[in-house]
DNA sequence: GCCATTACGCTACGGGTCGTAGCGAAAGCT
DNA sequence: AGCTTTCGCTACGACCCGTAGCGTAATGGC
């Protein structure tokens, strides 16, 4: 988050209200406007603040879109259905949700192509977005190989290379999917999906 | 291509020096100042021509850049170094170093992210960019098929829908690793990725 | 209760880009 | 020649950016 009361501070304190009211109204406007048309002044009539408040509290449009796509991003659950291919299925369906959503679509992608020539902001990303979905192709995996479905590995070194070869494949598979070729990741894709990247993880090494 | 003088057309033809000098300086405009920052009067100077001839051959930026950037990616080729592995993971490191490119970078996610509220441009990327990479992927699985790498399919809906998933797969992964992860797509992670998804591919159905 | 401190709404500003219009000159075709 | 289209140039209103300055509101410390 932005605005961290680091609570021993005087004077008036930042509103909380403020904050969610807008994040909500830089969704909104990245519904109907998309991420080029977005402006800072729309969104501050939106959330009912003045446009110097918003500059007090974001550097500027990428920051602010950051945060307000990063909360989508909360709604992302592990499940827990009793095989990796299950738990893969599951996964990738909700994420294909969260893409089908024009707020997160047009803001990501914005922010994305924002970071191909901004350092910190796509460190920001990072953190705020790509952790949150990479954690859980972590746990889904040591669960996995608690069940002996995928081989376990010795050297940690080789486990972040796959997790991150993983992580890639899937995230990159579904994004490619929805926002490039524009074709839903429905069920039956999600299907063919699996099974690929499963017989190609399960393999021994 | 933007300016396509019909033949019989009287009057000035367009200069084709111009469009060559047009796209060169946008991808120059888009090294210097990404995507955001780019200005459609600053290509016209480093091109040295005036504003309004750009908007004369061209709606907007976005129209301007697919074309910019749709000229990086016919330098893409299919080698034939044997295996269907060594052919992927030859077209795999182009498409990489493609990318390792500012200018395709930030061009690229500038005006997919802009394609996610344009449906016209959408389909102008998918015809200039995209459908350019699929066919890659039709002749190596034709290739792959002929070795006996690759079991054939007699539905030719079947195989539609494996060549997308197939398509959606690498470029997805490739994108994502170097865009959004941020890490090199180099040989050693091209192995690794080439060795997952050929076993996932090759497995019968 | 008073005061220092910070947040807030509001207004205004210079600087920049956008996309278009209008003009005269240049460069082709028949 | 005469017709047609392109090109360079200038100018324009509209909009957004990011910041500054002001008076007011809401806290915590004393």
């Amino acid at each position: 988050m932005q605005s961290r009361t680091p609570a021993g501070r005087p004077g008036r304190p930042r509103s909380a209200a403020a904050d969610a009211a807008i994040l909500a109204a830089t969704r909104e406007a990245l519904v109907e406007l998309g991420w080029s048309k977005l402006t800072l002044q729309d969104v501050a009539t939106r959330a009912g603040v003045a446009k110097t408040t918003l500059y007090r509290r974001w550097a500027g449009k990428n920051e602010l879109v950051v945060d307000a796509v990063a909360e989508l991003f909360d709604e992302l659950r592990l499940p827990d259905a009793g095989s990796l291919a299950a738990d893969i299925e599951g996964v990738v369906l909700q994420f294909a949700a969260l893409l089908d959503r024009p707020e997160c679509r047009s803001g990501l992608m914005g922010v994305v192509a924002e970071s191909t020539r901004d350092a910190p902001l796509r460190e920001r990303i990072r953190v705020s977005v790509v952790e949150r979905q990479k954690r859980l192709v972590v746990e889904g995996r040591a669960r996995a190989q608690a069940r002996g479905e995928l081989p376990p590995e010795a050297d940690p070194e080789e486990t972040a290379r796959t997790v991150d070869l993983t992580f890639d494949m899937v995230a990159g598979a579904v994004v490619h999917r929805t926002l490039v070729s524009g074709k839903p990741a429905d069920e039956t894709w999600v299907r063919g999906f699996t099974k690929v990247l499963l017989l190609g993880l399960a393999a021994p090494a």
